[in-house]
DNA sequence: CGTACTATTGAGCGCTCTCAAAACCAGTGG
DNA sequence: CCACTGGTTTTGAGAGCGCTCAATAGTACG
């Protein structure tokens, strides 16, 4: 996932103005000029590095973040030290909507690698929504879209068994990268396997031996954080909830 | 859960204001006059019965839905007949807002008992709150608040056993029935433990055998889908992720 | 009062966790 | 350059929670 990328600062701007159309604006449009006023009230920051945090639980909520380049995990950290990671956020995605309610931040983001995030002050773009009727149904959107994936995840949590699980993860992985004009069968993952474990709800153990065995079957080729995708139409299929052949449905 | 309700249409129409108000309103205020222009678009319903569908996975999505009594379930079919719950829906709780981003349904949406809903027609409602910026916020605040309860199922569903989750979820029932004034200690669930099960990521006869024990350590009185709480503070301290005394944080 | 459904209870097994140890890697300092 | 150290990943062996299968009881409804 592009680790040791050098970015400029143009690099950032340009791409920054990028992000936040491809999230809120694209896939309705806005006039060129409101577009403007959107980027406008965009604060750009500079580059964070691996452990840095864009916020923590309990902090005041200001911003919505919006990942440029790099990715961003971000978790709830529970009584005794431990911690639940919430998603992996990959460029173009945006962090923070679950604050919005609270006035306050629930859980905390921590950056995977170094990244260029964008920073837009709520606030403001509360004011430039309600005067812009398109902008204001591509935040609904963007909510329910969130939403949407959170089901999901429910559904995986619910209903699958851990190669089910990592066949699903690494199948959305892929996706959201193509997405952004990577490649979808070759990639690095910036987060751990303690991580991806935490994440789908598994031990450490269940993760690394299940990358091994999809490695062995052919449908991978991983050395440590490299991921190469072989066979994606059976990856894609055992993450499609199919229960495997000699299971039944759990609990439904 | 107020299983046999006689309900008149006088009371429908009254309740329904309220419903409206105490979910979207009553937070932060509207003026008096905004109060009546969001209830001018909302549509009364007959009053639904068990099994009926509010609406199908994949159907055209026009309105919200707010339960006003009775209670709704959404879930996620499946391919092979199987289905996710993906929760339960009481008094003043809204139902659809995952449906905004594709404009079109992925779940569905069924009657548990009797109940009344009203139906929000969205694409009016998003022109009101175009014009009424604190409405506007409060969606955004309702929104938000969705996306950080389903982080909170996440929780449950990558960390907690079966002990914790069906406490969890007892919690939860009994909070959010208190919040519409009915007892937080004695109450009927109108859903089967099959859909208890299926929403906790259990199997059918855990959560009975769960019940029973909680039964017989004194923590609640059940009989059948009757549940009187006991011990409440207990109930809390199991629910509250705290691993049991005898278990460690599981992978993280 | 039979039929169908839901709930309960019991027995056994399997998936995944836990514990433990070795292998590997990156960074640091001698 | 290499030993040392802390971290992550891998691999192995065993145990336990919760699922599956199966049978019984209780309930709703015609």
């Amino acid at each position: 996932m592009a680790q040791r990328k050098i970015i400029s600062f143009e690099t950032i701007r340009v791409a920054c103005k990028n992000c936040t159309l491809s999230q809120l604006c694209l896939p309705m449009g806005l006039s060129p000029d409101d577009v403007d006023r959107l980027d406008s009230i965009v604060k750009r920051t500079r580059p964070l590095h691996r452990g840095d945090h864009l916020f923590r639980g309990g902090e005041h909520f200001r911003s919505l973040f919006v990942v440029k380049t790099g990715s961003v995990k971000t978790y709830a950290p529970s009584e005794e030290g431990g911690e639940q990671v919430l998603g992996f956020h990959l460029p173009g995605e945006i962090i923070g909507l679950d604050a919005i309610d609270q006035d306050c931040h629930a859980c905390s983001a921590k950056v995977l690698e170094t990244s260029a995030i964008c920073e837009i002050p709520f606030q403001r773009f509360e004011e430039l929504s309600a005067s812009i009727p398109s902008l204001q149904h591509q935040m609904f959107r963007l909510l329910s879209k969130e939403i949407g994936h959170d089901a999901e995840m429910l559904l995986l949590l619910g209903k699958k068994n851990a190669e089910e699980r990592l066949a699903a993860f690494l199948i959305s992985m892929s996706r959201r990268l193509s997405k952004r004009g990577l490649s979808p069968t070759d990639f690095y993952l910036s987060m751990s396997r303690h991580e991806i474990g935490n994440y789908l709800g598994l031990a450490v153990e269940t993760v690394s031996r299940l990358f091994t065995r999809f490695q062995d079957e052919g449908m991978l080729k991983v050395d440590r954080k490299h991921v190469q995708v072989l066979d994606l139409a059976t990856l894609d299929a055992i993450a499609g909830s199919a229960p495997t052949m000699n299971h039944k449905l759990r609990s439904n």
